[in-house]
DNA sequence: GACAGGTTCAAACAAATGTTTTAAACTCTT
DNA sequence: AAGAGTTTAAAACATTTGTTTGAACCTGTC
C-alpha cells in the first residue's frame, strides 16, 4: 500500500486535504447554509479538486455531518464542564450569578470568537430552522445533555423552585443568549444609528443580572 | 384594455392569480426558504403557470418581497397598536406586567395561530440569517419603529431606566420571544420524552413574570 | 525499474433552477 | 363579429447543482 506522507500537493496550508476541507467547509456552510455552499466553493477554498469531498467523505450531507460532529461534542463538553466547574467552587455553593454568567461565557464564547469557531452560531441557528442533520443529533447529542446538566445544577442553586420552573427558566436564559449572537449577526450588516450597539460583556453582565432576579422571582415566593 | 373578472382559470379557489401565488409562495418560503422554494413548486401550488409569477411579479425576488410586504406593515402596527392600548389604559400608568403580557401576546400570536401567518415566524428566522429583502426593508419598517415604541412605553413606565438599560431589557424580552416560538418549531420534529412540552400560555405567563422581575432589578436599585 | 494502491484531476452526467420566449386562449370594447 | 389587450400555456434557455467517471499522478515496496 502507499500512504502518503506529504498531501500538500496544492497551494497554501500544509494541512491534510481532509482537514482543508473540513475547515472550509465550516466556514462556507456558516456563511451560506447547507444548500447555499456548493462542494465547488468548499472544494476551490480547501485548494482542491471537486471530487475530493466524495471520495473522503462520501458525499456532501457526510462532509457536512462530520463538521458538526467536531464541534457537538468540543462545545457540549466545554458547557457541562463550566457547569460542573462552578459548581464546584465555594465548597458546592456557588452564587446563582456565578453560574449564569459561567454559562453565559461558555456558551457564548466559541460563538463570537474571530479564530476558531467563530460564526460557528449561524449554522446553530440554520440547522435549528431546518435539519440537514442525520436523525436528531443534535437535540440528542448538544441540547438535551447540556439541558439536563444545567437544570441539575440550577435547581440544586435554587432548591424549591419546580422542574417545570427551571425548565421555564432556561428557555429564556438560552433565549437571551441565542437572540444575543443572533442579533449581534444580524444587525452588522445595517448602519442604522438608531440601533443600538453593545459590548458582548456588557450583554453578558445584563443577561446575568436580569435572569437572576427572574428566577428570585420564583424562588423567593415560595420562602414567603 | 381588458381587465379580466373572472381569474379562475384553472383549480382549487376562485381568488385571483396573484393572490394564489402569493398565498402559496408565503407557505412554501416559510416552509423550505427562499431558495429552498423553487417557483415551480409555487406556480404548481398555486394552480397557474411557472411564466406568471414572472409576469405578474417581475421574478422571484420581488414574489418574497410582496410576501414580507403583506405582513410586515400588518404586523408592525398590530406590535405598536398593542402597545399604544397598553399605555392608555388606567389612565396612563399601566403595570409593567400588563406592558409586557400584551406585548408578548401581540407578538406571538400571529406567529403560531395555524389559520394565517402560522409558519411566518420561520421566515423571520430564515431571514434574520441571512437576507433576500431589498436594502434593510426588515429593520427600517420593523425592528426599528416597534423598537420605539416599546423603548418608549417602557421608559414611561419605569422612570429612572436608563436608555441603555432599557434597550437591554428589549433584547432580553425579544430574545425569549422568539426563542419561544423557535424552540417550539425546533422541538415538533424531536419525539424526545426529556424534552418539556409547554403550553404557549403558560410560557407567556413565565415571561411576563422572568421579565418583569428582570426589568425591577434596575429599576429598584435606582430607588435604593 | 516495475508494479500496486492510494490520491488527484478534468471532464462529463443528470437533475434542477430562474428566466425568457413564442404562441395560444381568453376578455372586453368597438 | 373583429380586433386589441391581457392572461395563460408549454417549451426552450442558460446556469448551477451534486455526483460519477476514467485516466493521470504520485508514493512507497518488491
Amino acid at each position: 500500500m502507499a500512504v502518503s506522507h506529504n498531501n500538500t500537493t496544492k497551494g497554501g496550508s500544509d494541512k491534510p486535504v481532509q482537514e482543508r476541507l473540513l475547515d472550509a467547509a465550516e466556514e462556507l456552510f456558516c456563511e451560506c447554509g447547507f444548500e447555499g455552499a456548493s462542494i465547488r466553493d468548499i472544494a476551490a477554498s480547501a485548494n482542491c479538486n471537486i471530487a475530493s469531498v466524495n471520495y473522503y467523505f462520501g458525499g456532501k450531507e457526510k462532509l457536512y455531518t462530520e463538521v458538526w460532529r467536531r464541534h457537538l461534542v468540543q462545545m457540549r463538553d466545554a458547557r457541562i464542564g463550566g457547569i460542573r466547574e462552578v459548581m464546584s467552587r465555594n465548597s458546592g455553593n456557588p452564587s446563582l450569578e456565578e453560574l449564569l454568567r459561567s454559562y453565559a461565557n461558555v456558551f457564548i464564547e466559541p460563538l463570537v470568537g474571530e479564530s476558531r469557531g467563530g460564526r460557528f452560531i449561524k449554522l446553530m441557528a440554520r440547522e435549528m430552522i431546518d435539519q440537514h442533520l442525520p436523525a436528531n443529533m443534535f437535540v440528542e447529542e448538544m441540547i438535551i445533555p447540556v439541558m439536563t446538566a444545567l437544570q441539575q445544577a440550577l435547581m440544586k442553586i435554587c432548591p424549591g423552585l419546580e422542574e417545570a420552573e427551571v425548565q421555564l427558566a432556561i428557555l429564556s436564559i438560552v433565549g437571551q443568549l441565542i437572540h444575543t449572537v443572533g442579533a449581534k449577526a444580524m444587525l452588522e450588516w445595517t448602519d442604522n444609528p438608531d440601533i443600538p450597539k453593545f459590548e458582548l460583556a456588557e450583554v453578558v453582565n445584563h443577561i446575568v443580572k436580569f435572569s437572576a432576579a427572574g428566577i428570585r422571582a420564583y424562588a423567593e415566593e415560595k420562602t414567603e
